[in-house]
RNA sequence: GGGGCGGUAGUUAAGUUGGUUAUAACGCCGGCCUGUCACGCCGGAGGCCGCGGGUUCGAGUCCCGUCCGCCCCGCCA
């Protein structure tokens, strides 16, 4: 039996009072959030969801409560029945006069609350960290007590937002027409994609499910079964190393809708953002988007400028491409340029699908990096597979020093580049020359990384900063140098434009497809495309992908088979709900916004999974571990 | 699979070319204090220096291995 539970009741939380209250009788429950004790007279801060409010334990107001908050201890809970009173005027023995106490740092500082009846509902251990809005406490130290980290106000306000978020998402999916449908999280397992976590079964022994990657196959089959329009938020699992926006499992606002194009989808997803970020922030995107649009970039544009497909517009910086240039100077007399540049004049590279290329990065002379920051960038990028990082100071003659390129470039292909990349006297050059992806990833990285360094990066927020972009237009196949064959870029189920079809055959290289990507602030935020429902198409771009017919089936099977079946013209797209969280509470890591998250080894450090399992447990399901070798 | 950074009291950090008893702050415990709010003052306890091995008269420090966490490449719509 509680008093305090079972006849008191809460009357308010923690971050309700205010002076208008003043003489009200209240009850609070909170945590303990800090003790002052002055001898004779106890203050306590309570603590809960709603916030912080001063609670004074005066022996002239109750003796008892007195005693009894002498033991309280940080995060005890408690309940505590009382007064609310003023913090202007208190009379202060040592100043021997009235003082004002008000804390203007708190919502509720204005009032405390003087404590006539108090009860211990459960004592706490000393936290291993305090439970303030910043901690610099070790993320392994959060994790393990995942529980006493979510109690702080940053976390519990995160996870509000988030749920701000779903609500909104929902809301507005639901008022569009769409249905929300539960797809199976235990699904047959498909090659190909991303990496299954798989989940043996008991009555089946030696067969496995795999856990859903997404539910890309069964939202289709919604379509096909004639629900028009579909959502779903749903968790997504996918065995892979994490990264600071990736966690394997993590959730998705998942979208179909049938009888649409591009613009549709993209029409539906710009309302659905603009819903949340007001349901969320109170932003109206409608003053960065007038037209209610986000703007488009093609795919090989967003490749040829930021060197990926998910650029962060709020600085500029592009990487120039100056690959033509020296292939038109044949290499400039520069070692390293000329096997590029003869490659292509022998015609074993394309010029519109090169294999090699040479990207300069343009640093303004104002940036002021210094030696020691241009060679930590050559770490960054050895590390990211580059063989080293060439660069030239432009000289005020628009001479090339510091650089290893300086002594052997011809004056031409040097005056060349220099016109091309548009440089200034004082202006740093990096250079990066070869394999297409590895100039792409190194210069992509080395730009966000300097963005970030030379502190180009604007505030997110109030300042207008959420730029959002659709990137489209992108190929349907990429050439797999390993393998030597080609291979879907993204699915074997995306729609080609139509005027590319006949190229599928002839040219697959250079037909694009609509998949769209809807990125903010460097992050992809969504991802989809148009589904390819014409079973003569199919055909042809699973011949380009040489797979069997017979292969196809297996692989496939149930989809071709719906397929065949009226199936409507349909498209969708899926938005990272975790990602948008973050972005929106402007937090560093997927983490953070992930209310029991994994490590980047996709263990729980409170929770201890993944963990071992016993032999019968294994045995029962005739599976037997073996010893690495 | 690869590259980088980190692990020293409950927490965050310092720890010199290897050298007496491993420091500090916060937290914790005890005492005092009626206006604090990061309360203050006095006193105290608290260490597998991630783990294992090696070099050495001697290792937190040097070497090898290993585990854990973080960032990145690969991978991943």
């Amino acid at each position: 039996m509680s008093r305090f539970i079972d006849e008191l009741k809460r009357t308010h939380d923690c971050g309700a009072l205010r002076a208008a209250d003043l003489g009200r009788e209240v009850t609070l429950f909170g945590w303990v959030h800090n003790r002052r004790d002055h001898g004779s007279i106890v203050f306590v801060d309570l603590r809960d969801r709603g916030g912080l409010t001063q609670v004074v334990f005066d022996p002239e107001v109750s003796a008892e409560a007195h005693r009894v908050a002498d033991a309280l201890r940080s995060e005890w809970v408690i309940g505590v029945r009382g007064r609310v009173r003023s913090r202007g005027e208190q009379f202060s023995k040592k100043e021997g006069r009235t003082v004002s106490a008000a804390n203007p740092k708190l919502a509720t500082g204005e009032i405390e609350v003087e404590a006539f009846e108090l009860e211990v509902f459960n004592k706490s251990e000393t936290p291993p960290f305090l439970l303030d809005d910043e901690i610099d406490t070790r993320e392994e130290v959060r994790l393990e007590y995942r529980f006493l980290d979510l109690r702080r106000a940053p976390l519990q306000r995160t996870m509000r937002l988030r749920h701000e978020a779903n609500r909104a998402a929902r809301n507005f999916l639901s008022d569009a027409g769409c249905v929300e449908i539960e797809t199976p999280f235990l699904v047959k397992y498909t090659p190909g994609g991303a990496r299954n976590f798989l989940v043996p079964v008991r009555q089946q022994p030696g067969k496995f499910y795999a856990l859903a990657e997404s539910p890309q196959l069964f939202k289709q089959l919604s379509m096909i079964a004639g629900f028009d329009k579909y959502f779903q938020i749903v968790r997504c699992f996918r065995d892979e190393d994490s990264r600071v926006d990736r966690h394997p499992e993590f959730t998705q606002i998942d979208i179909e809708l049938s009888f649409v194009n591009q613009d549709d989808v993209f029409n539906l997803v710009e309302g659905l953002i603009f819903a949340i970020w007001k349901a969320v922030l109170g932003v109206d995107l409608k003053q960065l988007y007038p037209d209610g649009h986000f703007p488009r970039m093609r795919f090989s544009d967003s490749m040829r400028d930021y060197g990926n497909d998910k650029p962060d517009l709020r600085f500029d910086m592009p990487h120039v491409d100056v690959t033509d240039l020296v292939v038109e100077h044949r290499g400039g007399k520069i070692p390293f340029f000329e096997p590029i540049a003869e490659k292509f004049a022998s015609g074993a590279y394309r010029v519109d699908l090169p294999a090699e290329i040479v990207k300069v990065l343009r640093v303004p002379g104002s940036a002021n990096l210094s030696r020691a920051d241009a060679d930590k960038l050559e770490q960054l990028a050895k590390g990211m597979g580059a063989a080293g990082l060439a660069r030239a100071r432009i000289g005020p003659d628009g001479a090339w020093t510091q650089s290893p390129l300086a002594k052997s470039v011809t004056d031409e292909l040097r005056s060349a580049i220099n016109a091309r990349a548009g440089v200034e006297s004082g202006d740093l050059l990096l250079f990066q020359f070869g394999r297409a992806a590895m100039v792409h990833t190194v210069l992509a990285n080395l730009r966000v990384h300097l963005g970030k360094k030379l502190g180009v990066i604007p505030e997110v927020g109030h300042g207008g900063q959420w730029k959002f972009l659709w990137v489209v237009d992108p190929p349907l196949f990429e050439y797999d140098d390993e393998a030597k064959r080609w291979a879907a870029a993204h699915h074997a189920f995306t729609r080609p434009h139509d005027a590319d079809v006949e190229r599928i055959e002839t040219d697959p290289g250079r037909v694009s497809c609509y998949r769209y990507d809807l990125v903010l602030n460097g992050f992809e935020l969504a991802g989809g495309s148009i589904r390819l429902h014409d079973p003569e198409v199919q055909k042809k771009v699973f011949a380009a992908l040489g797979i069997e017919p017979e292969e196809a089936e297996q692989k496939f099977g149930f989809l071709l088979k719906a397929l065949r079946f009226g199936a409507p013209p349909h498209g969708g797209i899926a938005v990272g709900m975790d990602r948008l969280v973050m972005l929106l509470a402007d937090s560093d890591s997927l983490r953070d916004v992930i209310a029991f998250p994994k490590t980047q080894r996709g263990a729980d450090l409170m929770g201890g999974a993944p963990g071992s399992v016993s032999p019968q447990q294994l045995a029962e399901l005739f599976i037997r571990t073996v010893e690495d070798g």
